[in-house]
DNA sequence: TTGTATGCGTTATCAT
DNA sequence: ATGATAACGCATACAA
């Protein structure tokens, strides 16, 4: 067995309570207590026991991290790490450690989150934004703890912290930067229209396009998985129109990296021939050749401020519910250009 | 108040202990008393405790993971999602949850890991290879607490269990399949001289060359930083030798992406003038311009079989020292072909 | 300022 | 087959 705080209490000849107080760091224990204590903590090699702790204090200073099942796409994103170190690093600040569950299945998902909450093994959940929300969501608003999400909730998300991107705005000003340099057809790929964020980029662009006086042709706006291979079907898709268009928007980097891809197997050079941005501004967007100009939605902060927050809330339970906006950057690379009079 | 042991038994008119054998299934209980006191158990919405279940049992069914520190350049690398998925599954399909700490120094980490183990907050320990691992590992040792390293330990392997590939084949192999395609001035661009999995990769690389007759030279091998940049460092000082290599062995992707970069901007083309083999067949090694030919390392069996591993040595403490040996294979892609007779 | 006693929710050791 | 009771290591209300 490891040393307890009874070990401590003995050799320094004070009460197990006295120990406990000094590792509180009590202002009712007096100077030399504490230094005799601590020395003698020093000398055996004492360390608290979290789970013995955990057990008398109701507080285990773990947050709990809720992934996407393992299987999904998501996990492959660069986004991953980053928002995890984000995480990671908030948490770290403030001494609190990270637990995460996973599983292959909604279902299983969902059950480790009953399991972790229900087991006392958190004080608060993480959500990384996922299909799952749905359910694991409302069974965390009807216990009445602690959590946040990243990225929007689908729904009431006036009764839900979150932390998020202006992604509306982001849409739209993307698409601005596009119209600025002259082009006028311009087309989407997206990701997942069950993702709110998919879709408030979409309203943003419709936005930008509008308050240009410019129409929108459905035929312009394709939504698929967040994966590089449907960036190169919907490419074709596009490029086959009557009107092909002479920008996109793409909303992710690896999504874009598979359209750049195809441009380049199809002989069309970018910026030359078609101008890309994109949103993420993941390595790639830097190591892409051309490099892309994407929208840094400081995915990092993302994390940081979601473990800060809920950090926050779980220590004081009175604070009102937040909306986190992250603020966004579009980093100009080299894949956006004028457009050229006619395509292919 | 959640609903505890004592208000189930209390219902369902038996004595805690019995309701705790209920839970663990004890063959000691009737079944017609397990049924009744599962009824009361799903009736109440009963969960078990897991932290006062811990302090009782000693076991905490979680492991932790002992991350590089979150400013290391491997989080960026698509590496670590994958691996952590592995562990992640391996954990999950024996009930056991992922507990994380971080830290940016060293020594935060090292303090995180004592902090984690001392405090009974774990059973075993995963490492994810990085540089901190000498103090982490001798202080895991002298408490003879289970551990498993992911990638080789730099030193006293034959006492610590790890999971890692074949590292040494792997560089010979792929050496090999370029001189079969007729290479012999092939150049070696590496990673980090600390990392023991560089050394072994380089290895194999000049086994295979001797092997040939083909003499080793010096210039030809350049080590750095597992980053973009340093690729395109080294590629400018391979080609501006005498006698540049027509073939070139990278210890990543994320680097090979970084030549290719280069070597594009400078002209070359791939695999026509150069041919490229890498490491670690992430995602971007398919989507590189060529796709790149590099050696699927299995990364997610190197955190499945960490964990179920872990797992086996918690379980059964009398377990011997294993050394996991994953097994890889060679994805040939577009990136080599046979050599030019003159380059540049 | 310090000590004593009790409880946190389980598991485990005796009994019966 | 089941019950009573003592740990597990710490925090805290109450005493002194």
């Amino acid at each position: 067995m490891a040393v307890t705080i009874k070990d401590v209490a003995k050799i320094a000849n004070v009460a197990p309570s006295t120990v406990s107080r000094v590792i509180a760091n009590s202002s009712r224990i007096s100077e030399k207590t504490k230094k005799r204590v601590r020395e003698v903590m020093d000398e055996l090699g004492y360390h608290p026991n979290f789970i013995a702790r955990s057990l008398a204090s109701h507080s285990t200073r773990a947050i709990g991290l809720v992934m996407p099942s393992s299987s999904d796409a998501v996990f492959q994103n660069p986004f991953f790490p980053t928002v995890l170190t984000g995480l990671s690093e908030g948490a770290h600040a403030k001494q609190y450690a990270l637990h995460m569950t996973t599983g292959k299945t909604d279902d299983e998902i969902y059950d480790g989150v009953v399991a972790m909450v229900q087991g006392g093994r958190v004080d608060g959940v993480v959500l990384l934004y996922s299909k799952v929300e749905d359910r694991v969501i409302s069974y965390l608003k009807k216990r009445d703890f602690p959590f946040f999400v990243i990225g929007k909730p689908f729904k009431d998300d006036e009764n839900i912290n979150y932390v998020d991107n202006d992604n509306f705005k982001a849409g739209k000003e993307v698409t601005e930067h596009l119209i600025q340099l002259g082009h006028d057809r311009i087309a989407f790929i997206g990701g997942n229209l069950d993702l709110v964020v998919t879709v408030e980029r979409i309203e943003g662009y419709e936005k930008a396009l509008r308050n240009s006086g410019i129409k929108l042709v459905d035929e312009y706006i394709i939504n698929d998985e967040f994966l590089q291979e449907s960036g190169q079907d919907a490419v074709e898709v596009l490029l086959s129109l009557d009107q092909p268009p002479s920008a996109l928007v793409v909303a992710d980097d690896l999504m874009a990296l598979g359209v750049l891809n195809k441009l380049d197997e199809m002989g069309i050079e970018v910026p030359k021939d078609i101008s890309i941005v994109s949103f993420n501004n993941v390595l790639i967007a830097e190591m892409a050749r051309p490099p892309l100009t994407s929208v840094n939605i400081n995915i990092f902060d993302l994390g940081f401020q979601a473990a800060k927050n809920l950090i926050q809330k779980i220590e004081n339970p009175e604070e009102p519910i937040k909306r986190i906006i992250v603020p966004f950057n579009i980093v100009t690379r080299y894949s956006c250009d004028r457009p050229k009079e006619s395509l292919v």
